[in-house]
DNA sequence: GACATTGTACGAATTTATTCGTACAATGTG
DNA sequence: CACATTGTACGAATAAATTCGTACAATGTC
């Protein structure tokens, strides 16, 4: 029982992890800038580096320290990150049903016809996949 | 100037929303039963009432205090609030994408054949509608 | 009417997230 | 080398959400 599982990250943490799972590793400085563009308002470089060094205590990101400014990246994969949070957010707001999201997030919004097909292909592949019971895609961690 | 549209409501907040819109209006001691019932562990009275106080300065409820035991009513509907949750969940979490949210939420998780059709259904109901543009569904303010 | 019960109001403690100031070390520049 | 620049560490202020204790009013019961 060596590992903590990382928790769910705060707003402003994804906020962070958006911009390391799209740019790449990246120093305290890179990071800090890129938020300061994706806001109006310009952020505080100490408040960016606070928070990248609680994301290291909870294993949110990893960091290599050989250099003097260190450079961070992410230690969780954006989509099981998102699918965490997808989780949570389907209990807490659509009871645990899937379902009610998706109709809310298509019906209530509007979806170009290419969103439409694209979905439209992924239905076909999951019925596919639910009819053909596969053997040996057992996923072990 | 005197509408303060209703904020975003709290997990808590949202807890207790779930229950007056499945059982309508309730008194303080009702609520907090139902919490009671949905959680592992019990809930204080006071903090339910609480909640429910900050939730009237919020105009996220209305009540009726013309009995002792005053009851509360949601006041906001639950598929706008839904809806207003979903906006702010998508750009933090997906980017903005709804695309990607329901990719993700229908391809990593288990999906019964009969929801897929429910999704089916209604990607059809909305090609339809995108192709025969309405002349009189105008929605002034 | 005395007393227990049930209700509301409200202050306050706790926790978590966010923000930034300050101290000080390492490095670059004249 | 003196000094400005750039970096990390860390304490602490602030704000929001959550929780509950305590005071006290209204009602029910004998």
């Amino acid at each position: 029982m060596s590992k903590a599982p990382p928790p769910k990250p705060t707003d402003s943490e994804l906020e962070i992890l958006h911009v390391l799972w799209q740019h790449g590793p990246a120093t305290v400085r890179a990071i800090n800038d890129h938020l300061g563009q994706r806001r109006q308002a310009e952020v505080g470089y100490t408040t960016t580096l606070k928070i990248l060094q609680l994301m290291l205590e909870k294993t949110l990101v990893r960091r290599d320290d050989a250099d003097r400014s260190h450079v961070y990246r992410a230690a969780v994969r954006e989509q099981e990150t998102q699918g965490l949070l997808l989780d949570k957010f389907v209990d807490a707001t659509f009871g645990g049903s899937a379902l009610k999201l998706v109709m809310q997030a298509l019906g209530s919004r509007p979806t170009s016809a290419d969103e439409l097909a694209q979905i439209r292909r992924l239905l076909n592949d999951i019925e596919i996949q639910n009819s053909t019971p596969n053997s040996d895609d057992d996923d072990h961690a």
